[in-house]
DNA sequence: GCCGTTTTCGGCCCGACTGTTTTCAGTCG
């Protein structure tokens, strides 16, 4: 029983418990309790054995819980529980618009138990039949239905960027629009999104509500209130807008951009501290006086805490550290100096040295480094020793005609099978710097794949682990592995690990990269660019830096080039 | 079900929009 299957038991839990009506706080400990036990990279059966169960929102009872699990992977109360109510209605509670209440009428009023029951009651126009349901619902319904169907779950944080873009591009043309934020997850840079959230200022909220939902890329309005409107655009992604007068920007934005638990948290901390915090403003609970509004520094302030970065606010322990001055003074894009994970067209890139080194230059970077794969690669045109040799004797030449910046000599080597390296010690010698990765073999068995990665980071010449996880967003999970041990690896034998840019990738994640500063693991950048354009994801492992609470001493790219290949060499 | 810089009991974040009915519950973020 993996923690994130522990995570979908409770939350599973929280969902009867709502439909059976349960007290709320009480569901409210479930879901928070699941969202604690994501945010742990250790394996909690480790954690249950050596009784040391320190989770917050986690007491006795749900410790209990969870010892039961990790030890029988099973909870009498669960299955209990399971049998109160058929399956289908936790599906139906799924649909857009249907949450509990109405799930538990369809189903005590109509007999409806599943998504197949509930579309055809729709269409035959049975849904009026229960008293508080009208047409309007059973088109809702409908559509929900349709909506679950080919929703895709998530959006890249790359993708809901783009689309951002152009519709606060477009908005801002709006001349009764004074300022304009993104928020949600998009500005707290999450690998994915659900929806894209945009803040504006204006005294005329009404101007701007009719700009919005005629925007080219709309092709649906959801909801639409004089303040606030939801639409979807051509791409199936919901946006959502919000307009506030000027002096609430700042409360405005912070409530945004969340998240949801960071919000609950800062106003519990309010509560405390006699004032109350809405999208408006900090007030005053005594006599309901404004306090704070206008920027997000001035909200935090009354809260007595430090601006807290969007990145960080997913209730993980930033208000905490930020009450003891401790919050990381997070790494920022052009401190980082050098991309360390670049292809050509030696192995499986698109384009020349020269020409990805132009890029790079352009991009702001003073070095990078050329890491073509390794002979066994075979569908990536992976480089032989001879090879090998000419393309360190071309960079040399490269190097001689450039000004002011570095292209320094790498391989991806592959980690084979039992562990071994793709190249012998002494091609891998002739490298300034070596990156290790695993491509193939995703489906060994746990110990064995974390044997393989210790056993490549034993390898004096390897300096950096790339995309760690092997996992693709929506499309591969991670191979099975043991973090803590290859982290651990990694601190003792000064090897980096990388976060790869690109965006599919982003591996390590935030959680992982957090828990590898942590253990004093030195973190790499790569942007795994096979073309010059994809340079610009760099910036999407900074934001997963940013997530992972990193400074710019966590992070090899940050140092300037001697120290990097000084570093390099104290492996050796 | 959790939790304690007033509390081991009695709190637990806050507001907008929709659909329905006519003052509000349900849902969402």
């Amino acid at each position: 029983m993996t923690n994130n299957e522990i995570a979908h038991i409770f939350r599973t839990i929280a969902d009867i418990l709502e439909i059976n009506d349960e007290n709320f706080f009480r569901i409210r400990a479930y879901r928070r309790a699941a969202q604690n036990i994501e945010n742990i990279t250790e394996d909690i059966r480790e954690m249950v054995k050596e009784q040391r169960l320190h989770i917050p929102g986690v007491g006795v009872d749900l410790a209990q819980k969870i010892t039961e699990l990790a030890q029988t992977g099973k909870l009498e109360y669960f299955e209990a529980l399971k049998k109160k109510i058929p399956a289908g209605l936790l599906e139906i509670m799924s649909i857009p618009g249907i949450g509990p209440k109405t799930t538990k009428l369809l189903h005590e009023q109509l007999g409806i138990d599943s998504i197949a029951a509930l579309e055809k009651a729709a269409h035959e126009h049975k849904i009026t039949a229960v008293f508080g349901l009208k047409e309007k619902t059973e088109e809702n319904i409908l559509k929900g239905i349709a909506l679950l169907r080919h929703k895709h779950e998530h959006t890249l944080l790359s993708t809901a960027m783009a689309v951002a873009e152009r519709i606060t591009r477009e908005l801002s043309r709006v001349p009764e629009l004074s300022r304009m934020s993104v928020a949600g997850s998009v500005r707290r840079q999450k690998e994915t999104v659900q929806d894209i959230d945009v803040l504006v200022t204006s005294t005329q909220a009404q101007k701007i509500m009719d700009a919005f939902i005629r925007l080219s890329p709309v092709s649906e309005i959801l909801a639409q209130g004089p303040t606030k409107a939801a639409v979807r655009t051509i791409e199936g992604i919901q946006v959502d807008l919000r307009v506030v007068e000027p002096e609430s920007f700042g409360a405005a934005l912070v409530y945004f951009t969340g998240s949801k638990e960071h919000n609950i948290a800062i106003r519990e901390l309010a509560k405390k501290n006699g004032l109350k915090i809405n999208e408006y403003g900090v007030f005053s609970e005594q006599d309901e006086r404004r306090v704070a509004g206008a920027t997000e520094e001035d909200v935090y302030a009354a809260l007595r805490l430090p601006y807290i970065p969007p990145e960080l606010r997913e209730n993980r322990g930033e208000i905490e550290a930020a009450m003891r001055g401790e919050l990381p003074k997070l790494i920022e894009r052009p401190q980082v100096r050098a991309d360390l994970h670049v292809h050509s067209e030696w192995s499986d890139g698109n384009s020349s040295i020269e020409a990805m080194a132009a890029a790079a230059r352009g991009r702001g970077f003073e070095y990078m480094a050329i890491t073509d794969h390794s002979q066994s690669l075979g569908v990536a045109h992976g480089l032989s020793p001879a090879r090998v040799s000419e393309q360190i004797a071309h960079i040399k030449t490269l190097n001689k005609k450039l000004k002011n910046f570095r292209i320094l000599c790498g391989t991806e080597v592959d980690i084979k099978a039992d562990g071994t390296l793709d190249f012998s010690d002494k091609v891998l010698e002739q490298f300034d710097v070596v990156l290790a990765a695993v491509h193939s073999g995703f489906k060994q068995s746990r110990d064995q794949m974390t044997m393989r990665l210790i056993t490549a980071m034993r390898n004096p010449y390897v300096a950096i682990i790339v995309h760690p996880s092997g996992r693709l967003i929506d499309e591969r999970p991670a191979y099975d592995f043991d973090f803590e041990a290859v982290a651990d690896t990694a601190a003792r034998t000064g090897t980096a690990l990388e976060i790869n840019c690109y965006p599919k990738r982003l591996d390590l994640d935030d959680v992982h990269v957090r828990r590898a500063r942590e253990k004093g693991v030195m973190v790499s950048l790569g942007t795994d660019s096979h073309s010059p354009e994809q340079f610009q994801c760099m910036d999407l492992g900074v934001a997963v830096a940013r997530r992972g609470w990193l400074e710019p001493g966590n992070v090899l790219n940050c140092l300037k080039l001697e120290e990097f290949l000084k570093r390099i060499k104290q492996k050796h």
